[in-house]
RNA sequence: GCCCGGAUGGCGGAAUUGGCAGACGCGAUGGAUUCAAAAUCCAUUGUCCGAAAGGGCGUGUGGGUUCAAGUCCCACUCCGGGCACCA
């Protein structure tokens, strides 16, 4: 803290003044338990000690931030500037008669503690605690009004015990498609005991054995082990989920390549829920491109499957395959000119023929002397490039297998290129190219010498190459004529009719990779039996402990590698002995941990309910603070947090919510009603003559030039971090303005989603404010108030009374910097004021910059006499006569130009306030005769003379 | 390439959604106070012409609608973000 000047006034709010007014609230508070919110049942009924005794039956209002990540490297100003909005937007509510629930936790499990433990050979536990310790003090000083109590870690072990059960949830659940809703477990059993359902895979439910029937229910879970090609990821030593690989084939975490390989995992079909997941996206108050986000992502498109039959070379004994595509354009089908496998397609073996038919064009065979060494060369080719190189490489290539395919619509026949521009991922992995209406297809005859067709009439003025538009069908037989919609409803009917076809839609979203072969993560609470079938832990044996593991780093693996989950290390641990109800047996555990997402899925609802231990959360409580009376209404009231998270943490949160209502345990269908990406704090940077990064904050102005030790740098501009070497700490602005100057401050410059430069010389025009307020209320030399009990000017008055209509108003907008700045004008009207401050200025006032600047409001608040908190008084009321004037100044335009004003009675009419403009003396001089051709007249606004 | 945002003084940003552009703050300039400085207080501060009164211009660019446009429409430029050979 910076001492407190020798010469200044003694009572001055500075800095040393403002430390100690913060550090005593701070401890106020705690021992009064000011921000502990009552719940309507269960546990944590009781309220604050000195706050108002019906806070549990008022409105509710559930406000949350995205918890923080517990980093070694501790905050930066950037950090909290979410977490201010919410305090300030919290504090607000609580002052206009709401019950707030805000609250603070830390998703503490997940990679980077274990990266950091593996660099130091501290365990992660030891870390982590250390991090959320030194995390919650910074964030204790900026005076954040937390129910404590409620505050959990995802590593706590009450925790994660939960965590477990929403999985042990999730794997007892399965998806029925006809109630397109998640059931337990048992009642597939039910259903397929009694014959209302019978397996999909054509077994009979009467016919198995228990293992058997065990093997067959787990294929229906919404948890399930699949083989398949997952992401793995050996720099990390375990396999991660798609959205966890960025578009150049690296992990997220770290930047290790990631490789494409099947292996045995736990994966959640999220997929189940990709309609819900899009169509639910309507009932939220999200921005539009969060929302848009989610869509890509899942990427839902509806289109056709299409089948196209390959004949043997004699024609007529029948096929050699059939290859089926995906197609959002089934109305471009007689365009089809071409096919395209993926290189990695299934079919290409069959497909390939022994030689090049006759009229194979030279530019096909890729040089090759037969069709399968042009695909096996070709097909090695691909599988050597990276993801990277793939996309890169725009140019076309590919080859052709030597077979020929059969247009189903005209018989025409076509030939069958593998090229890497189709993906086995997406679709079936194949197409029907349609050069005339697709750009890729275009290019990819043009380099091969492909037929290319019009099936859409473009415009005459089009110019282009592949028509993509809407238009009249061309060349397309029965179609001719028809708009895209109609063609496409009326092919789809025609394939249907001939069996080569059908409407479908096809989605981006895949399921969801679960299991991670990490040590830092909530243990998959499965066992195995000796058929290998997954069986749940049973709950009331939760949690499934992480074990202590002294060895517990991850080996670090090359490509070929097996996984090589830690806890298969720890001994006596791997096996167990249970009873699941037929006979004590000894079990296998699974090896696996949960993905860092996973605590993070849910704490909204621990927030509500983090001490009980019989039930996730308490119903009543989930009600009443998730909104579900109105489910279509309900989730979490404001959910601030970064961009980030557009779509992993708030996909995964979604769909396990959605499990969760349709099990009943919560009462919504959505968790999260409005959305907020708060902006970054962005700051300037620093390079040296190398391009390395230097300390921003040993740079100095040198007339005009930035120099750092004498030598000169480089200035750039950036989000705020330690990547760029360009943190500024918050312990430094408590030292030098105190905490209250800082939320001011964070508040005060911007809109709260828009990106914001940090500048430390401006933070002094906050302090400045706090510096003034307090002047004017408090005598710098005696610290005796300077409020007095007189008459407001009527002036003052009107002006107090706008200024709290405004900001009652900005303030239940978010728009906190307006907010501050109508405060700002108000305290500038008292400080031109001859003699003390009217009381009820003061005391209106006072109560509004509580929300932003809880200290000096509370020091202020007591000083004036009160022995409650002004955290709970109500925030100032405008009185509506206070409102309207009886005169008002309105501006009088000739030809939309401001010429003169007027003073006119405020309800004055449209004749009276015209006949009073054009009786304006300087009007009548400007317009020294000329023709008044329109006179406008907005009563109340202004008035402009067209002449 | 496609989809979202955005562009307003030296700087951060206001403008109740078509009605006085630049609120509020930072910075800057001048003044008061002080032995001096800091702090504080007062004044000025979009730009150009003008001694002033006053006037011209002005919200990325070019057009348009309107009595009136930062705000609406059309075409573009630049910046930020997301997606991307997704059939």
């Amino acid at each position: 803290m910076t001492e407190h000047s020798p010469d200044a006034p003694a009572q001055r709010y500075d800095a040393a003044l403002a430390d100690t007014i913060e550090t005593t609230w701070q401890a106020r508070w705690k021992a009064d338990g000011t921000y502990h919110t009552p719940n309507p049942a269960g546990t944590l009924t009781e309220g604050p000690a000195n706050g108002p005794a019906d806070l549990a039956s008022r409105e509710k209002l559930f406000i949350m931030d995205m918890f923080p990540y517990p980093s070694g490297t501790g905050l930066h100003v950037g950090h909290p500037l979410g977490y201010i909005s919410t305090d300030v937007y919290a504090r607000f509510k609580r002052m206009t008669g709401f019950n707030v629930l805000h609250t603070m936790g830390y998703d503490a499990f997940g990679l980077p503690a274990e990266e950091h433990a593996r660099a130091t050979g501290e365990h992660p536990r030891a870390n982590t605690e250390a991090n959320i310790a030194n995390m919650s003090r910074q964030l204790a000083r900026l005076g954040l009004g937390h129910d404590d109590r409620r505050s959990i870690a995802t590593t706590d072990e009450a925790y994660y015990r939960w965590t477990q059960w929403i999985f042990n949830q999730i794997f007892n659940a399965w998806f029925d498609e006809t109630q397109g809703k998640a059931r337990r477990i048992e009642e597939l059993e039910a259903e397929f005991e009694s014959g209302v359902r019978t397996p999909a895979d054509g077994s009979v439910w009467a016919e198995l054995s228990a293992g058997e029937r065990r093997s067959l229910v787990n294929t229906y879970r919404l948890a399930y082990v699949s083989e398949a090609p997952v992401n793995w990821c050996p720099g990390l030593g375990t396999v991660l989920a798609n959205e966890e690989v960025t578009a150049e084939g690296r992990s997220d975490r770290g930047n290790y390549p990631v490789f494409r390989r099947p292996l045995k995992q736990w994966m959640m079909r999220i997929t189940a829920y990709t309609d819900r997941l899009l169509d639910d996206l309507d009932l939220l108050d999200w921005t539009d491109s969060i929302k848009t986000m989610q869509r890509n992502w899942i990427g839902r498109s509806e289109g056709a499957h299409v089948d196209f039959r390959v004949p043997t070379a004699s024609a007529d004994d029948g096929e050699v395959a059939t290859i089926r595509v995906f197609t959002t354009r089934p109305d471009t089908l007689f365009g089809a000119t071409y096919m395209v496998l993926a290189p990695e397609h299934p079919l290409v073996e069959n497909l390939t023929t022994e030689a090049w038919p006759e009229g194979t064009k030279d530019a096909w065979t890729g040089g090759a002397s037969t069709p399968g060494e042009a695909v096996t060369s070709y097909r090695r080719r691909t599988s050597q490039m990276s993801d990277l190189d793939r996309q890169e490489h725009k140019d076309k290539t590919g080859v052709f297998t030597g077979s020929y395919a059969v247009n189903p619509v005209n018989d025409a026949s076509i030939p069958v290129f593998i090229a890497d521009y189709v993906l086995m991922g997406y679709g079936t992995g194949a197409i029907m190219a349609v050069p005339g209406q697709d750009e890729r297809d275009w290019e990819f005859a043009e380099v091969f010498d492909l037929d290319i067709i019009r099936t859409v009439q473009p415009p005459a003025d089009f110019d282009g190459d592949a028509f993509t538009g809407n238009g009249p069908a061309i060349n397309s037989g029965f179609l001719d004529g028809m708009q895209i919609d109609e063609a496409k409803s009326s092919i789809i009917e025609h394939l249907s009719e001939i069996g080569a076809g059908e409407g479908t839609i096809t989605t981006k979203l895949r399921d969801w990779l679960f299991a991670r072969q990490r040590y830092w993560g909530e243990p998959i609470p499965i066992v195995f039996d000796e058929d290998g079938n997954a069986r749940a832990v049973p709950d009331d044996l939760l949690p499934v402990d992480l074990p202590e593991l002294i060895d517990w780093a991850p080996r670090e693996l090359d490509e070929d590698s097996e996984p090589e989950p830690p806890l298969g290390r720890a001994d006596g641990w791997t096996t167990v002995e249970l009873d699941l109800g037929d006979g004590v047996k000894t079990y296998k555990r699974d090896l696996n941990t949960m993905p860092q997402w996973a605590g993070s899925c849910w704490y909204y609802l621990r927030y509500i309910d983090p001490l009980s231990d019989d039930v996730v959360a308490n119903p009543i409580s989930e009600k009443y603070w998730m909104g579900g009376d109105n489910p279509t209404e309900g989730g979490v009231d404001l959910y601030v947090g970064g961009v980030e998270h557009a779509v992993l943490h708030l996909l995964y949160s979604r769909f396990w919510h959605k499990v969760l209502f349709d099990l009943g345990h919560v009462s919504t269908p959505e968790p999260f009603k409005r959305l907020i990406n708060q902006g970054y704090i962005q700051a300037y940077a620093f390079t040296d003559d190398r391009g390395m990064y230097v300390e921003a904050s040993e740079v100095e102005e040198v007339s005009g030039a930035w120099v750092r030790n004498g030598e000169p740098v480089n200035r750039e501009f950036g989000k705020m971090g330690k990547g760029l070497k360009n943190s500024v700490t918050p312990d430094d602005m408590y030292r030098d303005y105190g905490a209250d100057t800082l939320r001011l401050y964070e508040m005060f410059m911007g809109p709260i989603d828009q990106d914001r430069p940090w500048e430390t010389k401006s933070v002094v025009g906050s302090q400045r404010l706090l510096q003034r307020i307090w002047r004017n209320l408090v005598d710098e030399e005696t610290g005796e108030l300077t409020i007095a009990e007189i008459p407001i000017p009527d002036d003052l008055n009107r002006v107090l009374h706008r200024t709290i209509d405004v900001v009652r108003r900005d303030m239940d907008a978010l728009s906190f910097n307006t907010s501050i700045a109508r405060i700002t004008e108000l305290n500038n009207e008292l400080t031109k004021l001859e003699g003390p401050t009217p009381h009820a200025v003061a005391d209106a006032l006072v109560r509004m910059i509580a929300p932003l600047v809880p200290h000096v409001a509370e020091e202020l608040w007591s000083r004036m006499g009160h022995d409650d908190s002004v955290v709970y008084a109500d925030f100032p009321i405008a009185d509506p006569s206070q409102l309207v004037d009886d005169e008002i100044e309105i501006p009088v335009q000739i030809k939309g130009k401001v010429r003169s004003r007027i003073t006119i009675a405020a309800d004055a009419d449209e004749t009276s306030i015209e006949a009073a403009a054009l009786a304006d003396p300087r009007i009548v001089e400007l317009l020294a005769g000329a023709e008044i051709r329109k006179v406008i007249v907005i009563p109340g606004k202004l008035v402009n003379i067209v002449a």
